[in-house]
DNA sequence: GTGCAACTGTCAAAAATTTGACAATAATCA
DNA sequence: TGATTATTGTCAAATTTTTGACAGTTGCAC
């Protein structure tokens, strides 16, 4: 859990006391841990961390349509807003692969608000929460399709939430699932990754993305 | 400032904390408030709370084109994201028209979260944020174009942000403006007002939009 | 009140995206 | 291993969106 640079920043009293405060559990994959509008006082309430394993968050339309905001990584924390203002959960959660999961009940939650420290590290981490969706919303109005592939792969190789560190070479998700992510159909995503993939830039697998060239990833992110 | 719904929601001590660490300013018309990119030790660094006024939240790209993510009304409190972080601006603040502006300097603000109330209440402001952001995000990859339409006016005649109350019948911004938010032309944002005006759900005016029919709006944004 | 800038209406061609469909290949499970 | 499911590759028609262009209107500043 310490190679995530949020829970590395907090100070060492907050980093122990959320440890002491969670229960482990383990979740089977598949097992949905929250639901888009479960209410507080549910199962799967709390604030989470992910210890092993990985989640994918997203939202289901009544179409069938999915549009998915993340795929979470060991060492992310989250789950925390429903917790501050008591409002229902904005996504579905659900175990990609079976996970160990750290579960912060809400009222040790609440207890732990009271601590000037803990809030303070909390208000970090909505502001990196908030950081990221600032980013996410602007590349989807002003970037064109080819930026927001890059700039999504590079997300994803650095493990998408508040994770940091050396970036993977390698992302492992089916491309219908990348194109969800950013709002078009599988079609089109193929059309520009077979792109990428002619340039070199990427190579692809059977639900597998290589990064062959991050400088030329971040060039193409950082244009159009 | 009472009306806005997260303001009314702290502590009395917290409130009147922030009133009175707060210097008021004057800004005219066309200022820029700070701007995206600007560090902490700046001009214009500081928590802010709109008193009278407009200011446009927006980003500026290098081939020009805008992105502009909400239109504050008086009342709302905004730019504590670089204050927490201490990371630079997001976002250009421009003001539309002449303001009064509270401006809480870093200092005192840091000063302030020493305190667990203020805390909480920051805290709960950046979930406010999140929220608002997710649904941004949904609406921008699962929504059709006539639905984010009708969603945008709505939040638009609530005030954008932290606002809530009575919604307003008419909106006062450029077409242009409102295709900016959308992330499309000014052409397609066109085709879809005209066919609500034709629906007598809006009524279109110059630099300016009436809300008709704000349960088909309502509708309109629900479906698709 | 005039003139200019801002804003809306509209058109048509070009470009991008979706929809729908089917085959081929890779992984997984029994 | 064999059967089944998941995933990718590809195509073409239909639809949507952008681009570029220009005229007409409205509001504002002088």
């Amino acid at each position: 859990m310490e190679s995530n640079p949020w829970f590395a920043g907090i100070p060492r009293a907050q980093r122990d006391a959320l440890l002491a405060a969670a229960e482990v559990v383990h979740v089977p994959k598949g097992t949905m841990v929250f639901r888009q509008g479960d209410a507080l006082p549910s199962t799967g309430g709390g604030f989470h961390g992910l210890a092993a394993g990985r989640i994918k968050i997203s939202t289901l339309r009544q179409d069938g349509r999915e549009a998915i905001l993340a795929v979470l990584e060991p060492g992310n924390w989250f789950g925390e807003i429903t917790l501050i203002d008591g409002s229902p959960r904005t996504h579905d959660a659900t175990a990609l692969t079976a996970l160990d999961l750290l579960v912060v009940p809400p009222e040790t939650f609440a207890q732990q608000m009271r601590d000037v420290a803990f809030a303070n590290a909390i208000a970090a981490l909505l502001a990196a929460r908030v950081r990221g969706l600032y980013a996410m919303m602007e590349d989807a109005t002003l970037r064109g399709l080819r930026a927001r592939v890059a700039r999504r792969l590079l997300t994803l190789a650095r493990g998408d939430a508040t994770q940091a560190a050396e970036p993977r070479r390698s992302v492992r998700l089916p491309q219908e699932a990348l194109a969800m992510m950013l709002g078009v159909t599988r079609q089109t995503l193929s059309k520009e990754l077979n792109a990428l993939a002619k340039d070199r830039v990427i190579g692809l697998g059977y639900g597998r993305i290589e990064l062959r060239s991050l400088e030329a990833l971040q060039r193409l992110g950082s244009a159009s």
